[in-house]
DNA sequence: CTTCCTATACCCATAAGTAGGTAATTTTCG
DNA sequence: CGAAAATTACCTACTTATGGGTATAGGAAG
């Protein structure tokens, strides 16, 4: 193992750069080399800076993380960590199929955030930092309208309120709500609330 | 109002400190003045740096924030923001007679926890950012059996198999379930979730 | 002792959720 | 384009939850 590691961080919020400066920066092993705001300048400057490790948001204007991992499959040696707001099982599997080390969740905790990088730069892949690898091959995600419906009723409202609110009958409202049941395995309403904080699918509940 | 603001930080856990560093470092009009590990400290500090607001966590080895916050009643001027890790009401209610002025939950997001800090720093005190405060006076408490009930509730079961669990008949389960709703004022198995984890009654859901 | 709370049990009516279908249209993606 | 997924809508049946009663017994607290 080198004894310092180059990182290379791309993400279109500000925010989040500054936050895994400031986390990264009492680290003396570990060096940002440079920051990109879209995938297409971090693809460039990764071909061409070969940092160690890549930390790659999955959804940026251009280029997406996962993108910019198949593009540089066959084309670099960096290692790289997807970065996401929402644990997505598709995406995860997406991002494995195609060689990344790691699948990090944006909440994750300082230590979390310095093992992982520390684990990859020494050749090991980290995929089980959550909860719900268990299940590969499935699927358990749910599409654009059932989160909206998810949404609302782990906000408390009934079938015919969430119909209301998005234009829908209520046998729509219920089609998903049965879809959403399935898929995620919960058969009531607790057990759905629980996958949804287990899955991070809510944030601010 | 002044044109930017001197805030204090006082956090047993430095990864609070770094976070909340974090999420107020883009803030130009804010600067971190000053930081502690502990309420004795942090209540010297305040006296010495005389910062526009302080935010005290509230469990703090040596000192607490309701401690920091009694002690500086008469000898500051500096406006507290309480924060906690739960929300627990009575604490609020103590919090409040000090004179703080605002009580946070640590998982607040950014842009509350921004807008808190100016609201208190011109002067408005910032108490409705959480939903327990509305009835103050009443008995939202539980009885143990109802404590009993509510956890098999949150954890999925029907009457029917509380009942079945605990040796009681569907109907006294029923009865139970009715009080609970009655009591924090859900009327639906996700309102009491929410009100659960406001509430913190269940810390590992 | 009397009042209040808790815990228990029961009845009834209505509302809501769960679960199994089918099926048409639109969107998305390879 | 063509296949797959998503979105919409409807039907039926059954289960569960919600909310209004009443009622008895025991214990705690005034």
């Amino acid at each position: 193992m080198k004894e310092s590691i180059n990182l290379y961080i791309a993400d279109d919020h500000q925010i989040v750069i500054d936050g895994l400066s400031l986390l990264l920066k009492s680290e003396e092993h570990i060096n940002i080399i440079g920051i990109a705001n879209n995938g297409q300048k971090a693809f460039n400057d990764i071909i061409k800076l070969k940092p160690d490790i890549a930390l790659l948001d999955l959804r940026m204007p251009e280029k997406s993380g996962l993108d910019v991992l198949k593009a540089l499959l066959l084309k670099s040696n960096t290692r790289v960590i997807i970065l996401s707001m929402q644990l997505e099982k598709r995406l995860l599997i997406d991002a494995m199929n195609y060689n990344a080390y790691a699948y990090l969740h944006k909440n994750v905790g300082k230590q979390e955030l310095i093992e992982t990088i520390y684990k990859v730069a020494s050749g090991e892949k980290v995929i089980n930092n959550n909860k719900m690898l268990a299940d590969k091959g499935e699927k358990t995600f749910l599409s654009p309208r059932e989160t909206d419906v998810l949404k609302l009723i782990l906000n408390g409202q009934t079938s015919a309120q969430i119909g209301e609110q998005l234009g829908l009958s209520t046998f729509t409202v219920n089609t998903h709500r049965k879809n959403i049941l399935r898929k995620t395995k919960a058969n009531n309403i607790s057990n759905l609330m629980k996958w949804a904080v287990d899955n991070q699918i809510i944030e601010d509940f």
